[in-house]
Order: structure tokens, then C-alpha cells, then sequence
DNA sequence: AAAATTACTGTAATTATATACAGTATGTTA
DNA sequence: TAACATACTGTATATAATTACAGTAATTTT
């Protein structure tokens, strides 16, 4: 079972991706027996349970009496978090940090963002990251040398080039003359990366 | 009349805005008897006929049998046109120029952007504009000292800070300590400007 | 001046859709 | 072990919705 549709059902989050795919394919959703159709029910009311069950946990909402009214939850459209400052402690993407959503921006950026994080500082002006940048964050722990990260020292979060990686040392990279290397020793500092910088968003004028 | 919207009379465009606020609102479009209700017609065949006009003039396509089956055609939610290399001679915005499209993105950048512009070369580094980007362009004539403009210049489309806009004179900096600026005589070259930068995507990865 | 388009009202029929009720079977929780 | 949740089939019905047909009237195009 999925981690964050953890109350849904593997057959009920089947049935929720149907209709959000049925919503990107035709700009509306399914009836019952569309829903049926795709899936090999024999009877429309095997969709009609599923709704409600899926209705239930909060995910959709049904308008009665209005044809095709199924309505996705504000969880599930809400869009991607943006992120201003991180409060120490906690993880990143909790709540009393996210600064506003984004509508999901599809194509936007090729490869799938989890979160943006505002910029703090001119530390990574020399690759045209400035302050008040929103980068496009995704998450994972397959981090690269040369790649720009998000990472958490002692509950710091920083963007950086990572410029070495072992078990011994990491060397973050500020990239602005000004700023020095940051040099981590795993063994001393906690050190957790967080994401790697897939994409940057910038608000002019 | 609108400009766009040539085909279309203004009862109709009011028809179609009303489809797409309604799609915005509930996540699904509307049915001819929700048309005629929040327009006032007393009978649904109102909108059916209008749908079916609007259809004619290729706005829409109706779906026969489906409920609310009404889909925005391709030039309505193709998104905003994304420009690589601007043919010399034609206007930036011609068919030939446009990349790709970028679904329409909301409150991703504040301001409106009419079209995406890809940055070709190093000239505006030193303001975070860095090859391959785009630039969110918004199409206006109001151009500001100080603002990132798109201007065309005999032909030549570039990108550069506006430093001074008077009748004899025009100067377009570059953010890049290796350009010099470009002195434009109004009265020598032609000089238009196709807008203001309002915002920044790059994808990195 | 005729034909077509726009902009509706009004009626009605067919079909599309939601949705209630009655079951069956299996697995999970209290 | 009883109650509940999951995952359906099958039938039926009220209503939601599309859509055809018949008009009226004003405006625009040919």
C-alpha cells in the first residue's frame, strides 16, 4: 500500500487515479458506469460503493443529483507546497511551513516537483539562483556530485552544489566567491539531503 | 468585439467564459440547463443552440450522448505558447516560432505571461537569466526603465535591462560585464519593444 | 428582398445517470 | 463471534440531461 494514500485501499486509489486520469483525458469526470467500463464491473453500483467509500476518507466529493459530480478534495488538487522558511525541528514539508500551493504545473518542469523552497541569501547567485527564487525540489536520496541539494545540517536547511560526497566528508559548494565550502563530517554533524534542485521559478516585475 | 474572440458574438463569448469559469469553479462543465440558468434563458434549448453555434465556430467540441460532455477545443487550453528561435521578419508569436505549449499556470507567476521566451546566449547573467532559460513575457507597450524588455531591433529579438527610453535615444543594457550596451537611434533602426519579463522558469536536471 | 444568423421560448421524448435496495462472498476489526 | 469493511452482481427507478421539433422576432449578410 502507498504511504500517503494510506487510508485508501489499493482498489479505491485504482478507482481515484481512474478518475483523475478520466478528468486529464476529457476535462470531466466519469460517470458510474464509465468508471465500471474501465474497470470490468458488471454492475454501476460497484463504482457508486467505491465513490462513497472514497467520499468517506475524504478524498473526493459527490454533489448529489449533478451528473459526473465527483469533486477531488483540496488535498488532492491543492497543488504543489511552496516553502518559506523552515521552522528548526521539524520536517520540511510541515504544515506551519507551507507558504502557499502551486497548481500542479505538469510540463512546466520536466521532471516532477515535490515542493518549491523560497531562496534565503545570495550563496548560489553564480549559477542565477538569487534570493527569492523559488527552486523546484524533489525528493529523494539518490543524491549526485554536481547537482544543486537541499540539505539539513544539525537542522539547518541549505541549498548547495554538492561538490564531494563520502563517507568520510561531504563538501557543499556555495557557489558565490564570497561564500567558503561548507565541510560536514557525517560522523560529527547530522547531515540529511532532502531533495535535489530540479527547477527555478522566478517572479519579476 | 473582442480582438481574439473575432468569430464569436459577445453573447456567445459570454457563453463560452461562463463554461470555463464554471469548469474553474466545480471541476466539471456545465449542463444547458446550469447555462440557462445563470444566464437567464427559460428554456435550455437557449444554450443548446448557442453551444452548438460556438461549436460551429470550433471553440468547442460537444460530445453527443454525454453528459456536460463539453470540451474546450485545442486553442483554448493549449496554454501558453512557448518561443525557441524567432524567424527573422515575422511576428514573434507566428506558428513557426512556438516550441511548445505550457499549460496555462496560474498563480505560478503573479503576473500574466503571454508567451515563454527561450534565452539564447550569456548577455543577462548578472540578473540570474542564464542560457536556455525561459522568460515569462508579458506583451505590453508600457515598457519601464529598469525593467528586463524584449525588444526587437531591426528584425533581431534580444533581451536586455532598459537603462534610458527617450526620443533620440534608446539604451539596452546588458547584464554581463563582457557586453557593451546597445545605443539605439529610434530615427536610424527600427525598434519595437514586444513586452516585459515578469517571470523565470529553468529546468534543471 | 431573400436568405441566413442570432437570440431566444416552449414542449416533449429519449437516453444518460445517480442512486436506492437486495443479495453474495471474503477478509478485518472489536 | 458479531459487527464491520471490502468488493462486488443484479434489478429498478426517479431524475438529470441531451436533444429534436416547432415557433417568434430582430439583425445581418448576400
Amino acid at each position: 500500500m502507498s504511504l500517503i494514500m494510506k487510508n485508501l485501499t489499493d482498489r479505491q486509489k485504482e478507482i481515484l487515479d481512474l478518475i483523475k486520469s478520466y478528468i486529464g483525458d476529457y476535462g470531466f469526470p466519469p460517470t458510474r458506469a464509465d468508471i465500471s467500463k474501465e474497470l470490468g464491473f458488471k454492475s454501476a453500483n460497484a463504482a457508486e460503493q467505491h465513490l462513497r467509500a472514497i467520499e468517506k476518507k475524504g478524498y473526493i466529493k459527490i454533489l448529489s443529483g449533478a451528473s459526473r459530480g465527483i469533486v477531488l478534495s483540496e488535498e488532492e488538487e491543492k497543488g504543489i507546497p511552496v516553502i518559506g522558511l523552515v521552522a528548526a525541528g521539524g520536517p520540511i514539508l510541515a504544515q506551519e511551513n507551507i507558504e502557499k500551493r502551486i497548481p500542479e504545473s505538469q510540463s512546466l518542469l520536466s521532471e516532477s516537483v515535490d515542493y518549491y523552497l523560497r531562496v534565503k541569501g545570495d550563496s548560489m547567485v553564480d549559477v542565477g539562483i538569487f534570493e527569492e527564487d523559488l527552486i523546484g525540489v524533489k525528493k529523494t536520496t539518490d543524491i549526485k556530485v554536481g547537482s544543486v541539494v537541499v540539505a539539513r545540517i544539525n537542522d539547518e536547511v541549505t541549498v548547495k552544489t554538492l561538490k564531494k560526497f563520502s563517507s568520510e566528508e561531504v563538501i557543499l559548494k556555495a557557489e558565490n566567491e564570497n561564500y567558503s565550502d561548507i565541510k560536514v563530517n557525517p560522523f560529527v554533524d547530522e547531515l540529511n539531503f532532502e531533495g535535489t534542485c530540479v527547477g527555478l521559478l522566478r517572479n519579476l516585475s
